[in-house]
DNA sequence: ATGTAAATTTGCAATGAGTGAAGAAAAGCT
DNA sequence: AGCTTTTCTTCACTCATTGCAAATTTACAT
């Protein structure tokens, strides 16, 4: 019989995505701190305490999908394409990255954007998000390690991983502040990535 | 008249040394979740409410130089010595603050690397140190950006701070999972930052 | 020294996140 | 249906954090 996943599956997975869009909705509409987890919990037809145990924190909600990121990215670094340099294999993890944090128009919501937007205004959200990306440059750069072991040791691979991720981040965080639009954003974080793959020494005096 | 600070200042002063030396000692004892901020309070004998017109959180007492340690900073580009790479800068920087998180013997305390141990342990600590370096590091583009306006734009500058910060970062932190000793893990600092500096493109092939 | 204004500290009450335990309700199985 | 395993809910509690008003302390001018 292929039963398929059973009703408590189904159901489970019901109300966690109630409880994801319940909150984000909220959170817009009233912002994150003014939303309390009781009333997520209520616009989602569950008790409070039910709440967590979806979720940890009220933190967790709004990165609901970290882990399915990350192990995408891992994936991606272990089955890297035959010939491939360390370094275009880190341009399409972050080309994978920014792709994911702007676009996603399919899986679960187009509330994406508004996420990030919110991301970035709440500083316990923000330090969340840091802690998060962090984690997955550490993975990134065992995976990375892994899939290249002959040619770069550890060290090596966290500092391109962190060389890269760090401009890239930097730089969009200047332009955010800025006030930047999307466009000028992408721009931007081609030419960090750039300066990070030649070296910081060229950034003073850009070549030819 | 000379007066210096007066009793009011002064006593401030005291109590807040005597908050973070509290502090920092029950979080070393018995771990940063099981301290209530009330204990804190009685260990420099003051009233829980008072605890809160000294620090906005309890996680503010486990980072109070952040500042003073960000101005330094900032300072010490302002003042960037005459004819200095960005590059040699940035080098001054990362050694200053390599310097004042582990060496840290001075001023207040040495409580400093069980402090270190401390915030890479605790999950929220850890989030909130990542958004301090962030900070920092947008901060510090900025002052470069400033310093070397006719050289680099703020976005080549931001580039440039995240290039060698992320790569000293992910490279220190790599280390510390592998738990080598502080000996190994400026080594790799050194060697993350050559990396970033040359760029990443050398990662993988060494030049001779 | 005394009185008054300004700054601090404190006690008290609330709000909201997060947890533990025990029983009710739902879903799976035979 | 009857029994077992999960999942939900309720209740009770701890703790961080904040607003308020009364009590205390310090600074300053007389």
């Amino acid at each position: 019989m292929v039963d398929g996943p059973g009703l408590r599956e189904r159901k489970k997975l019901r109300t966690r995505r109630a409880l994801i869009e319940a909150a984000l909705h909220l959170f817009e509409e009233k912002g994150y701190e003014e939303t309390t987890v009781a009333e997520i919990a209520a616009a989602a037809d569950i008790s409070t305490r039910t709440f967590f145990s979806y979720f940890a924190s009220k933190e967790d909600v709004v990165f609901f999908d970290g882990q399915e990121r990350l192990d995408e990215i891992i994936d991606m670094i272990a089955h890297r394409r035959a010939g491939e340099t360390v370094v275009e294999l880190l341009l399409r993890v972050g080309e994978l990255g920014m792709a994911r944090t702007f676009a996603e128009t399919d899986r679960l919501m187009e509330l994406t954007p508004a996420r990030a937007r919110l991301i970035m205004s709440v500083p316990v959200l923000q330090a969340r998000a840091l802690r998060l990306l962090f984690d997955t440059q550490l993975q990134l750069a065992e995976a990375l390690h892994r899939a290249y072991s002959e040619e770069i040791d550890l060290v090596e691979a966290a500092a391109a991983v962190g060389a890269l991720a760090g401009a890239a981040k930097l730089a969009t965080m200047a332009c955010l502040n800025r006030g930047d639009p999307p466009e000028r954003i992408w721009e931007a974080v081609r030419r960090a990535i750039e300066i990070a793959m030649r070296g910081v020494q060229s950034a003073g005096s850009r070549p030819s």
